[in-house]
DNA sequence: GTAATATCCAAGCAATTGCTCACCTTCTCA
DNA sequence: TGAGAAGGTGAGCAATTGCTTGGATATTAC
């Protein structure tokens, strides 16, 4: 019975290892974003890291693993500033919307080039449990003003922010006005299938 | 002075040496449907296309240009389809959701798995070329009905209803009445932004 | 038919990749 | 203070990759 999982092989438990952790994280972060996603090889990972690929396997157990540690890191950024949205009603949309672009906007090269890696290698179970988070966030923040929203809907909404946020980060749309943009398109059909009321 | 984007060796003048091209082309789109995308080399392209190694590289200079002709192949079947409907103001819309929606399920893992192939190694000009053409066309067909539309909320209304069709595709979004909510989505937006009649 | 041209073959090279292993260094704590 | 644990090193292996090359086979033109 083999676990399918790899673990590591250590735990980091001083600190320097937990700092040599993160900086091989961050190391991948850093190429995904500079260089052309090709070039994200273990050995350029730990170069840039400024540790050996020995010490890197130390606490990876695959280039698999790096990477996701990676996008969890980045997910729990994006999803600690969803949470922290008020659920005052009015504004809440209006500030899911702008946690978003500032999430999109602060590294936005990496946000684009992480979007595309989560696709190609299944992280299956923790990208639904986002999208699930994501969506009982949203479903409450967003009942107050559009009533209770059937699952198809709410998704639909999501995924409509997450387009558009993702194509203004790739510069394929206009940065300009773009959180306005973004809530109207949202409002718009919420509105639309929430009665148009 | 070298030239950037390099020649293929051969231009294939007898039909045979077409079919060879073609069943390479065909080689990689089913690699990149049913295995997964990184088994994609051209030693498998050329066994499953049924022929030697040295054959695929008399016609494609080079990996890379064995995935642009896929995509052109891909974006010109889309484009031909869109350029198809007719402008009868009212069901133009519901017409260019539907061919979308028809050429995304047609291959729905060749669609996802170019969409992210296109990002990662810019065919810029062409991408822009064709995202143009998109936006002239629909430009003329969504202008009966919702008036002279800026350029950003024509990318945007694109945006929304690629995003919705390539997450059904993904399966992230029910397929059930999938056409209603796109066409929904975009006219809710376009309506919102020319004035709301 | 036969020469010229077009098409196809596949062994294998050079480079790159993910990763291991045997060893050294730094830290912790009794 | 010193021994064991934690942390770190980097040469290099096995596998894979993109691609070349030298030559065999098929098609066309005369």
């Amino acid at each position: 019975m083999t676990s399918s999982a790899p673990q590591p092989r250590k735990t980091p438990t001083q600190r320097r290892a937990k700092e040599t952790c993160a900086a091989i994280v961050e190391a991948a972060a850093r190429i995904l974003e500079s260089e052309n996603p090709d070039a994200l090889n273990t050995n350029r990972i730990a170069e840039r890291a400024g540790v050996s690929i020995g010490t890197l396997y130390q606490y990876f157990p695959d280039k698999h693993a790096i990477l996701v540690a990676l996008i969890r890191r980045e997910r729990e950024m994006l999803l600690a500033e969803l949470r922290a949205v008020e659920d005052d009603g009015e504004g809440a949309l209006r500030a899911m919307v702008a946690a978003s672009i500032r999430h999109q906007f602060a590294r936005p090269k990496l946000a684009s080039a992480l979007e595309h890696i989560e696709q190609s290698f299944p992280l299956g179970a923790e990208a639904a449990d986002m999208a699930e988070e994501i969506a009982m966030i949203s479903s409450g923040l967003l009942a107050r003003r559009f009533g209770a929203l059937a699952r198809p809907d709410l998704l639909t909404a999501v995924i409509i922010g997450r387009g558009l946020v993702n194509a203004a980060g790739e510069g394929a749309l206009p940065e300009e006005r773009l959180s306005e943009r973004v809530v109207t398109a949202i409002e718009a059909y919420l509105l639309s299938v929430s009665g148009g009321r």
